[in-house]
RNA sequence: GCCUCUGUAGCUCAGUUGGUAGAGCAGAGGACUGAAAAUCCUCGUGUCGUUGGUUCGAUUCCGACCGGAGGCA
């Protein structure tokens, strides 16, 4: 049997330090750093994600940024297709693919490989959703439950998005979701990898850093970059670019519905939620290495840090 | 100075015709397989301002006092 091509990723919560990091090591191992965060996807959203500069790419090669258009639409599918791709290019040039970033289902999508199970259909889901509207959401659960009864104890009525979701993976091609799904984890990994998960004993020191970047995107112009979006009228157009954090927060201020510091309060807030949600995605998964990155409410020492990353690659579980 | 209103969860407020109380927001925890920076689920004990009185029993009624808001010559 073939040896599974290695790949490091660093993943965390956001302002957790995954880039910096994750530049020391791509410099340290001959590495290219390959983003994996659903924002630093498009173009001319700069500020906003925190995408790395320029400085920063002529230091080490970077992949999937600046890929799409705010305009266009973009799939954890896509992802995976385009991380594929830009993988294959670094291994052929002998070089370690390093991954980096926030979004973990695009993580998840490109360690396992979803290729057959059916795209979005926007004229179906637009049409399901017209259908809960007129008869309610537990309208469209009872029949999800009629078609796929493990999908719907898994799935909230509530949770409006994803039982359309399982309804469009069966009226697409008449397979349930629970079946997709069983197929897909039944596909063997594709990589070796070696996944480091940028964790804090202090909650407050990493909310602090949260308040501190988005402070400083607001130095750096995020209001700007929100007009010239807002301009271009991005956040009519697109679902995804759309729902970006740091954005959609500045918007009632700039329509002039409240003070600028009520819209920066409401963007950290925002921020350390999203926090949350993703300190609780990667904390249950099996395949993560955790790094501590403070002691005594405060950042460890980097070299500590990077050390103790490399001993993490060099010796995997 | 007098009169009226008001003081209940971190915040904004409901409520108990007297049997020690509950919403929204905030916060916390969790889920997640083609929108994921999305979407959703779960979690509410707090000297009911203080202190006397009435009562079997007071956060609820009465008095005084202390905050807060408004009004009056």
């Amino acid at each position: 049997m073939k040896k599974k091509p290695k790949i490091i990723a660093v993943v965390g919560p956001t302002a957790s330090g995954k880039s910096a990091l994750a530049e020391a090591l791509a410099l340290r191992l001959d590495g290219e750093i390959v983003s994996c965060d659903s924002m630093q996807i498009y173009r001319d959203m700069d500020i906003g994600t925190a995408k790395p500069t320029v400085a920063d790419r002529a230091r080490v090669p970077y992949h999937l940024l600046d890929v799409a258009e705010p305009e266009a639409d973009f799939s954890a599918v896509d992802y995976q297709v385009a991380a594929e791709t830009a993988v294959q290019e670094i291994l052929a040039r002998g070089r370690l693919p390093i991954f980096c970033g926030g979004t973990g289902l695009y993580l998840d999508a490109f360690l396992r490989g979803m290729p057959e199970s059916p795209g979005g259909d926007a004229a179906l889901r637009e049409r399901l959703a017209a259908e809960a509207e007129a008869y309610g959401a537990q309208h469209l659960h009872d029949r999800l439950a009629a078609v796929d009864s493990d999908a719907a104890a898994a799935i909230p009525a509530g949770n409006l998005r994803r039982v359309i979701r399982a309804l469009e993976m069966y009226e697409l091609t008449g397979v349930t979701k629970t079946e997709w799904d069983r197929r897909s984890r039944e596909q063997p990994m594709r990589y070796d990898a070696t996944v480091i998960y940028l964790t804090y004993t202090d909650r407050e020191l990493l909310y602090r850093r949260i308040e501190e970047r988005v402070d400083a995107m607001l130095a750096e112009g995020l209001l700007a970059e929100t007009e010239m979006l807002a301009a271009r009228g991005v956040f009519q157009i697109s679902h995804t670019a759309a729902a970006a954090i740091g954005y959609k927060e500045l918007l009632p201020y700039l329509a002039g519905d409240c003070t600028l510091s009520e819209a920066t309060e409401s963007l950290k807030q925002a921020t350390r939620r999203y926090a949350k949600r993703q300190i609780t995605w990667f904390s249950a998964k099996a395949y993560v290495t955790p790094l501590v990155m403070d002691r005594d409410g405060k950042l460890r020492n980097f070299e500590e840090i990077v050390n103790n990353a490399l001993e993490i690659i060099s010796n995997p579980r």
